[in-house]
DNA sequence: TAGATTGTTAATCGATTAACAATC
DNA sequence: TAGATTGTTAATCGATTAACAATC
């Protein structure tokens, strides 16, 4: 399982932004494009392009460029993207309940396939097609459906414990929008989104 | 106005991390932190945390380490951030509620004091304190409120229109939950936050 | 074939880390 | 004073870009 842990991070975000942007030239009806264009749409060098899928195989025709649709497919295999990816959320708050309904997941592919509190008021409900489930349920849950990845929306000062919980599981994956440094073993990837700090570093641009 | 736009974005972006973890440390009544405590609380190297704050001149005391208040309140000085942040929302759907009632925000400071749709059904309704305006108000009500950030949760077709209208205004700071890049002059500071980038990179580390 | 663009190596650039004199 | 840690310069590391032979 241990995949290549030395391709640097800001390589395999930048796959990601390839694939979306060779989707929509892929909805364009586009069928080639060279390192030059994929650049420009992105604001990265060409070279760049070029030595990003360097670092996963041969894509590309020399002298003419790469057939869109084909390198798209590639790399969501390169991803893993290529499949329905297994979601599963912690903490149905404001912000956890906005992502369960938020379409632009779906629209990627990726479902959300199940949520979990520990509300009583919230539990059984349903909520975008899931019913919000008792996080005692929580290791059951995720190996019955099979979950990857975990998003954490829970509160501050629960976020360590049930981080915790979550990699007793077996889950190594875990997107956490919670404004708190999780500690975990090495083999497990956290993600974060602060979006207060996002806030805060765009304040030093003020004009 | 031009700041020393020569600064790292990285740098920056710490100086906010610093910025939090003070705050933990204040509330826990620690009074002094050395650069080695201080990368070890964020996972960065001692001598990084020194040079970031080296851009900016000197905080720290030789042989015993910084004040964590006063350097705190420095830092926050340096951000902008040591005065009410005036943010207006954009394109109140899933996402946009969600940010409107998202209590961390408040809990650092930051203040949506506005929020815009184009939805008839929408405006003219309160929601978290605030009255969603009609998006036709957007210039006069930026102006009124001295609105300084944008945040921008409108659905990718219309989301390069209105960032048009929103430079128009004369905002230069836009947090984009917009899934598509957008076009701006150089003077506009555009931060990415893309959710479904964040899981399609996470996809690549599931074991 | 001539033209174009890849894949890849070498050069450059920038960011991180180590080291240490200055100093509290 | 001795010990500790800063601020800063120099060394290292890694990532980006340029250049070009290979090749379609």
């Amino acid at each position: 399982m241990g995949r290549n842990q030395d391709i640097p991070k800001a390589v395999i975000k930048r796959l990601s932004l390839y694939s979306r942007v060779l989707q929509n030239l892929e909805i364009k009806n586009v069928q080639k494009v060279s390192s030059k264009e994929l650049g420009e749409l992105l604001g990265v060098n060409s070279a760049q392009v070029r030595k990003d899928l360097a670092y996963f195989g041969q894509f590309g025709v020399p002298g003419f460029g790469y057939y869109v649709s084909e390198l798209r497919s590639k790399i969501k295999k390169i991803l893993r993207t290529d499949r329905p990816l297994k979601i599963g959320l912690i903490g149905v708050g404001n912000l956890g309940s906005a992502l369960l309904s938020y379409t632009g997941f779906k629209k990627q592919g990726f479902h959300i396939i199940a949520a979990f509190d520990n509300d009583k008021r919230k539990i059984g409900k349903k909520h975008s097609d899931i019913i919000i489930q008792d996080i005692a349920n929580l290791e059951k849950t995720i190996k019955e459906k099979g979950i990857e990845i975990i998003i954490l929306t829970v509160p501050v000062e629960k976020a360590q414990e049930i981080t915790n919980n979550v990699i007793d599981t077996g889950i190594t994956t875990i997107l956490n929008f919670v404004p708190i440094r999780l500690i975990v073993p090495d083999y497990v990837r956290v993600h974060y989104v602060d979006l207060s700090i996002e806030i805060e570093s765009l304040s030093y641009y003020v004009k």
